[in-house]
DNA sequence: ATGCTTCTGTAACACTTGTTACTGCACGTG
DNA sequence: CACGTGCAGTAACAAGTGTTACAGAAGCAT
């Protein structure tokens, strides 16, 4: 576990603070697909990624999801900062995008942690910074985009997620991240074929060029 | 000044983060409508709100702007946080929705006081998290509510901010929060006015029941 | 191969939102 | 008062997205 946690975080945290780390955590492993965290639940401890890519979807009362955002190794997830501080239910769902391993950190080992290592609270300020970037180019993208951009927006972020041009997914599972519906998928993934942009197959989408 | 610090922010800074605060910080006072921070300024303060309340707009490449939240008295602005520890520019706009009275302070401050004072470390991460929960709840608006809901939540908010019911905007103005044109705006408004809801006059909208 | 299930393609239509154009009203100014 | 300017109301139409319905293709299990 120490030499997992030196690779992905040995540049960010000293030698002492990694130690408790190591100490205290627990490691987690999560197949590509399972839900580590849904709408509602307690927040029982803090997620450091080890590797594996993490996606976050937002949920409205009558059960439409809408992504947010990926998070990878290196990242933690500052919703549940947010929600440990809050002593608050997770206002997220969060699906693992790939197999993924992360160590689970007690939640009262955080504000200790704030208080002794400089390193720890940019480690945090850090998480929040690039999460409220994140949050801000979700808001542009719904804001400021048509459904053929966001399609393609999210195609690309997928594919770069997995390191694969080849993206594994249903129309409807599209459907249900951008919070449209399936036919609208199809037919805009149907034009984009036709440009020449991406090459449709059943479960699977090549991107050419977006 | 050490007066309006005390009244805005002594139940949650001791007397002593007070006093330095008092000692380095410029009052700002700023009237409705005038602009405080452009998109791509570099930040050189953090504001401390006293009284008033102020509009943060995210505006794309093409001009156009959304309304991201409002900031009252005893809030800081999160996105400056943001700028600040990232040494960029600002990501937002910022206008005085109501006149104005705020505190600068030297960014250079910030991480001096992160280390010594429990009270402002606890400040600074409720800022990001209520900001988060802020733009948690703009996205839950542009994604899952239709236009005539979105103008019903952003006459109540006004209403509430401005403590008045009778919120002073032109269709125009709203449409540019709302990022959409004046001509929908107007359709929409005049269905909640048959609908009792509001009542419209020239610049001004009544809020009856929302 | 047969049948079953899931996924995709497509048409037809409804609804929401955006656009253009024109009208008249309210208000301030000379 | 007459005039100009900005604001609001409305119609007609365009574009984008959502919905329903159905057909066919791909893959899996027997």
């Amino acid at each position: 576990m120490m030499t997992e946690l030196q690779e992905a975080y040995g540049f960010l945290f000293e030698r002492e603070l990694l130690e408790e780390i190591a100490e205290c955590g627990s490691i987690r492993k999560i197949n590509a697909g399972e839900r580590i965290i849904e709408f509602g639940d307690y927040v029982t401890g803090m997620p450091l990624l080890l590797n594996g890519a993490i996606k976050i979807l937002r949920e409205d009362g009558d059960g439409d999801e809408l992504l947010l955002y990926f998070i990878e190794r290196g990242d933690t997830c500052a919703m549940t900062l947010n929600c440990c501080m809050g002593q608050t239910k997770s206002e997220i769902r969060a699906v693992a995008e790939t197999d993924t391993t992360m160590i689970m950190v007690p939640i009262a080992k955080m504000e200790e942690w704030t208080a002794r290592f400089k390193s720890w609270r940019n480690f945090v300020f850090e998480s929040y910074h690039s999460r409220l970037s994140e949050m801000l180019d979700t808001i542009d993208t719904i804001a400021f985009l048509n459904m053929d951009q966001r399609i393609m927006k999210y195609l690309r972020d997928k594919a770069k997620i997995n390191g694969d041009e080849n993206v594994q997914s249903t129309h409807q599972q599209i459907a249900y991240d951008l919070h449209t519906s399936r036919v609208v998928v199809s037919r805009l993934l149907k034009k984009l074929e036709l440009d020449g942009k991406i090459k449709l197959q059943r479960n699977q989408i090549k991107v050419i060029d977006l």
